[in-house]
RNA sequence: GCGCCCAUAGCUCAGGGGAUAGAGCAGCUGCCUUCUAAGCAGUUGGUCGCAGGUUCGAUUCCUGCUGGGCGCGCCA
């Protein structure tokens, strides 16, 4: 709608831009909200704009462009406000009409014209033989929204889990896990069934704990590494479970999330590890490195170290083995020549900055990234980290972190006790399944929708609240919808009813719901999920308003109700499909 | 030392060159014989960290400072 107006207005105004001197496009035109939706639907700042150029006065030039705005259909009303504003109303008719437009279309309007991008998208990247604990939450999340955005925009979305599988820590449970996989197997026993993620945990920590009081051991875990990216059958063998077991798990809580990522995703670091001598050779091939202090380095200019000298991206160390720089080198060779890839996407803290900065800068120098006359994007999405009550990030394997399979099952729990007051006459399957959407969704929501860049305290009441802005006001919001669908016995999909808006709450409620499409647009090319959940909070505001004031099926004609009954059914849809972008369920009743 | 991020109401956070800076929580007042009160309506609460600069206009952009977080050679 806003863009819509744009062009419209834009069109209307090209003769007197032109009278001024002045090129005006449509994308420059500034259509905000005015503070009091009493004043119009929109306003519009540009003859502040024009005055400058102009050299006259704002108010004079707001006074022509309205007069030339007065006679469009579209506007009921178009009115000049000081300093030099131009509040414009929309006609119902207008209003109601684009409204239905869109809920005509089965996308919402949500995707986007031309040809699809291919977009390879990095998230959650686990560790093997880790379990998940709350700081694991929100690259997993993060990187599923923008998926899901992605693919509703039309983009074809490659999803890669990039698991940390093929490093030191690995090397470390293999050196302990031995005797006890041993164990199991002279048993007869799978341990698949008998071990969990928390023993590997176990088991890493006593082998961190020998290795800094016993330097020989540390030079055994070395050896073991080794001897693990040499082939070795037993240690793969081992290798393999441990990866296995450790999986089984994730899958739990990806299930539990809600989480798109599968097997077919799984391309962590072992996935490379034939290519990374290739890797290597064509670093060499294009001159690009340098060996320094017996290792293999690439040296960047405009990264310098504390000392103020380049700093160098390792890809080989002193002992021949590969660090995180070549994994990462190596896939982007694979992404952007196995997957086809246009743009590739990571979703990883904002500590790893400076790694992801390098590597890209290395790919661009060897010209990895150039395809034909197009350059294919590497960015990195960056987010903050989760703190403890100290204010310092949670350790990532110190193992006193809160797991994330208790977060969830807290929040489940205490969901489950609301509904079980609020609804006690729901059949218990039911409620069950509403305390896991309601449960699920608030932890989500609440991390969701801060903005990802900063940092936050873990706090429970936080991350489990109910009430005010959190996913369950807006799951509340959807399932009264459907509530009035039920009790009205009304088929939802069978209405085709103009959507009402004569009142100012079906008004405000029907104008935030022209705006779903742009703030999809707008999440889209910042990969900022928060705007979706802020647009949607707002949204469910805008219907408990209306719900408040505007009774549906007692309403008093039957064509009202029938024009609310559609504007119902417009705002139902936006909020399970914007809740659906979240990854979080929208039941019909709770 | 260099680099990145951050500082907005008691708390947690939106906003981001333009109209009186907005939510949630907490506090206070009303509203359930009428579509789910997980709600609605109202109210209290702010020198937008400090100092300069650009601009008709800065909380928003720029510079400096203060205070926090993070990163900076063989962990990932």
């Amino acid at each position: 709608m806003r863009e819509r107006l744009q062009h419209l207005i834009a069109e209307r105004l090209t003769g007197y831009a032109e009278g001024l001197g002045i090129a005006l496009p449509a994308e420059q035109l500034e259509l905000s909200e005015p503070p009091d939706p009493a004043m119009g639907d929109f306003a519009m700042n540009l003859p502040m704009k024009l005055a400058r150029v102009a050299r006259r006065a704002p108010i004079a030039i707001a006074g022509e462009i309205a007069d030339l705005l007065r006679d469009v259909d579209v506007f009921a009303k178009v009115e000049v406000a000081p300093p030099g504003y131009i509040n414009l109303t929309l006609a119902d008719y207008a209003v109601s009409g684009a409204l239905q437009a869109i809920v005509a279309d089965a996308n919402l309007k949500l995707m986007k014209e031309g040809v699809p991008q291919t977009v390879v998208l990095d998230y959650s990247g686990v560790n093997i033989a880790k379990q998940m604990h709350v700081g694991h939450l929100r690259s997993t999340i993060i990187g599923d929204v923008i998926g899901r955005v992605l693919e509703a925009r039309g983009e074809r979305v490659i999803r890669q889990n990039h698991l940390g599988d093929w490093g030191l820590p690995i090397a470390m449970v293999l050196w302990k896990a031995g005797l006890v996989l041993r164990d199991i197997e002279a048993r007869g026993d799978d341990p698949l069934q008998v071990l969990t993620v928390a023993d590997l945990e176990q088991i890493y920590r006593d082998a961190t704990a020998a290795v800094k009081v016993d330097p020989n051991a540390s030079e055994e875990v070395h050896r073991i590494l080794v001897e693990l990216q040499s082939g070795d059958p037993r240690l793969l063998a081992d290798w393999q479970t441990i990866t296995r077991l450790s999986m089984q798990e994730v899958y739990r809580v990806y299930t539990d999330l809600g989480v798109q990522l599968t097997m077919e995703d799984e391309r962590g670091e072992s996935f490379y590890r034939d290519q990374l001598a290739g890797t290597v050779a064509s670093l060499t091939a294009c001159g690009a490195l340098t060996e320094s202090q017996g290792a293999m380095c690439v040296f960047l200019e405009q990264f310098k170290g504390k000392d103020g000298q380049p700093l160098p991206v390792i890809v080989q160390k002193s002992d021949g083995g590969y660090n995180y720089e070549t994994f990462d080198l190596a896939a982007i060779r694979f992404r952007i020549e196995g997957l086809s890839a246009d743009r590739v996407i990571y979703v990883t803290d904002a500590r790893q900055a400076l790694h992801f900065a390098q590597v890209f800068a290395v790919a661009d120098l060897c010209g990895w990234t150039v395809r034909g006359s197009e350059r294919v994007a590497l960015e990195h999405v960056t987010f903050g980290s989760v703190l403890g009550e100290d204010g310092k990030p949670l350790k990532t394997r110190s193992g006193e972190n809160v797991k994330l399979v208790d977060l969830l099952d807290e929040a489940v729990a205490r969901a489950y006790a609301v509904v079980n007051e609020k609804n006690p006459d729901l059949p218990e399957d039911q409620k069950r399944a509403v305390a896991r959407a309601v449960g699920i969704g608030a932890v989500k929501y609440s991390d969701l929708r801060q903005d990802r860049n900063n940092d936050y305290v873990f706090d429970w009441d936080r991350m489990l609240a109910l009430v005010g802005n959190t996913a369950p006001y807006l799951q509340y919001a959807h399932a009264r919808i459907c509530s009035i669908f039920r009790k009205g016995g009304v088929e939802e999909d069978t209405i085709t009813t103009a959507p009402e808006v004569s009142h100012p709450a079906e008004r405000a409620l029907a104008l935030k719901l022209l705006a779903f499409a742009e703030v999809v647009e707008d999440v889209e090319a910042e990969l900022r999920p928060h705007a979706l959940c802020t647009y949607l909070y707002e949204l469910a505001t805008a219907f408990s308003s209306f719900y408040d004031q505007c009774p549906v099926l007692t309403a008093e004609t039957e064509a009202s109700k029938q024009a609310r009954l559609a504007l119902c059914r417009a705002a139902q849809r936006t909020l399970a499909r914007g809740l659906d972008l979240l990854g979080i369920e929208a039941p019909r009743e709770m």
